[in-house]
DNA sequence: CTGTTAGCGCATTCAC
DNA sequence: GTGAATGCGCTAACAG
């Protein structure tokens, strides 16, 4: 147990008054050199450490954060992002920060622009920003960047941008991880098939495409015969006649291989028809896919903890807000592969 | 973003003095019946929600925290819960807890023994116990709640104890997911076998055993049949002709599950030997089988976040002894597939 | 530039 | 039974 050393006492070890560690602590200057240096040295040889809690009781400002990401229904993707976002919430409730969200239509450029331009109206103290659009989300940062409003990435960060943090999974990593656990538990001479969403516009989605590039980077050595399917996340009506011919056509796919959260869209169609000799996988823990991995007609999931992201993007906004904590490279989340056996127990977990 | 209600707010508004508002919270009785329920009413009326650091700077006490759990080397499991443990101890740095650690051999009832008496003499407010022995556990246990020192369990529990929390993992479940993994890795006609320590006098490991009964089970109705193995975890020279003799006489095993984490053992001894086309399978994310996990000797493992565990342990402890919450029934923390793609993404994570 | 001090939300002690 | 006062570690305003 390392002891823990308050300001008084270090400001004891060092001849001066607290005050004077308190600013030098937080860089606030009228410091002589001399002092500044002998209190320095103490903190250093000590291992001061900052008391979250107890600096921000005594904090007058309450910090105003505001998240920016896509909106979206009850038990998709963003809304487990939104609740590691909320739990972080309750479990710094005695720090002063009020949280206000800012979503917009992730298949809507405009909607997206909205959104930011109200933040921009606002000036909080801090954004978290799950970004969709790759230049709007830039321009956005760089505005930010300008007002020296400090933002956190969820999801996926932008390169080039100047994020005080990013909790993010590694998408090719994911994909090729897709590709081995598929393949591998396919009969052998099987195909596999990746299917991809038809998007509105020509805006594709980033992660996807990440995603498709890790899984072809595997499949590419093993030999196996991809086809390529696509299918709609909005005129679902169309989905199964599509889904059927192409299954007809390729008579030897035995794994499908869905590269967003809409699995349970394929895995659907499938069960309805009876057809059960195709796997299916896809991403996120997604209300609709829980369901599928509980009937058996999705194999398996893979999971990038949407709420321990929310829950670090707070964390580490706070951190900044407080004392300037900056983190260093974005944060990997782990890739959870869940599959019927072990879906129970990926629950409520941050 | 609800409001957080201060005991001064909730005094003005019951009409009464915030040093009552506290009695009643504490249950310290010298409250008169009316003031008693006044207060409950806007208590319960606002939600009011304690706030665990700032109430716990105002604490003088020093809550003495002992943990009883085996001793291990560097990069083993249980070292993994001891690394949660202190993450928390930072974490809640600002609450003042004195943690020692009291560590057993966990192949070893004696030293388990005097491990648990140096407690009953020390007489800390709270244990975190890593059970391995069951009845002397269970008796301890039982001396601990006589002298009303709450105890939280960590990676497994024991029935009939009044335990204030419990991180555990669900050993059957995995057994199960290793058995579905595994054979749906293997060619057809295969056979899989599983593994399983010799130890030192007739104590055979719980945890051991209960996974054995998950795997079992989901076999049963698969049809594929299951060799039995054994392997010392101590004469270790022992095991390289025993696994090559095992190996002859079933040459038609390709997938063998260690029930324990040592299923680098087994791995080493097959790539030293050539042999690449058995696949193995093991519990817990430890130094060595990341390595096997890594060359490619070992095909996955199944983890039970022991970070976590501690983690959750300590934040269980801290909430007892400070408000009296005592955890419902025992958590049971996800099973992770680790394989090696997305290996390098399990790394320091609580 | 520097020390002093009030006050954040809470627990506790001490008068009344 | 009850309220007022004090102190926990820290920030910030103020006086010197």
């Amino acid at each position: 147990m390392a002891k823990q050393w308050t300001i008084k006492e270090i400001s004891r070890a060092a001849g001066v008054s607290p005050g004077t560690v308190d600013r030098v602590l937080h860089n606030r200057g009228s410091v002589s050199e001399d002092k500044k240096i002998r209190v320095e040295e103490i903190l250093s040889k000590v291992g001061y450490k900052y008391n979250l809690h107890t600096s921000a009781i005594s904090l007058k400002k309450e910090f105003r954060i505001v998240v920016c990401i896509p909106s979206c229904a009850k038990g998709e993707y963003w809304q487990f992002i939104r609740n590691g976002i909320e739990h972080a919430l309750v479990e710094y409730s005695d720090i002063k920060i009020s949280c206000s969200f800012s979503t917009y239509n992730q298949f809507d450029v405009y909607s997206c622009r909205n959104a930011q331009d109200d933040i921009l109206e606002n000036l909080p103290d801090a954004v978290i920003l799950g970004p969709t659009f790759e230049d709007e989300t830039r321009d956005f940062c760089r505005q930010l960047d300008e007002k020296n409003i400090p933002y956190v990435f969820v999801d996926s960060t932008i390169e080039g941008t100047r994020a005080v943090g990013a909790f993010t999974t590694d998408q090719p990593a994911g994909g090729l991880l897709m590709a081995k656990l598929l393949s591998g538990m396919l009969p052998e001479g099987s195909e596999v098939a990746i299917f991809r969403a038809k998007r509105i516009g020509n805006q594709e989605s980033h992660n996807s495409e990440e995603r498709q590039k890790g899984f072809y980077s595997h499949l590419r050595d093993s030999g196996l015969n991809i086809k390529e399917g696509h299918f709609s996340m909005f005129n679902v009506g169309e989905n199964k006649s599509e889904l059927l011919r192409f299954i007809s056509r390729n008579p030897r796919v035995r794994g499908i291989a869905v590269m967003n959260s809409r699995g349970h869209i394929i895995a659907d169609i499938l069960s309805e028809n009876g057809i059960s000799d195709i796997k299916v996988a896809a991403f996120d823990l997604t209300d609709n896919n829980r369901r599928c991995l509980k009937n058996g007609s999705i194999a398996f999931l893979l999971c990038q903890r949407p709420e321990m992201q929310g829950f670090s993007a707070v964390k580490a906004a706070i951190s900044y807000l407080l004392y300037k904590n900056a983190g260093d490279s974005p944060t990997a989340m782990p890739i959870d592969i869940v599959m019927k056996e072990n879906l129970d127990f990926y629950k409520d977990f941050i």
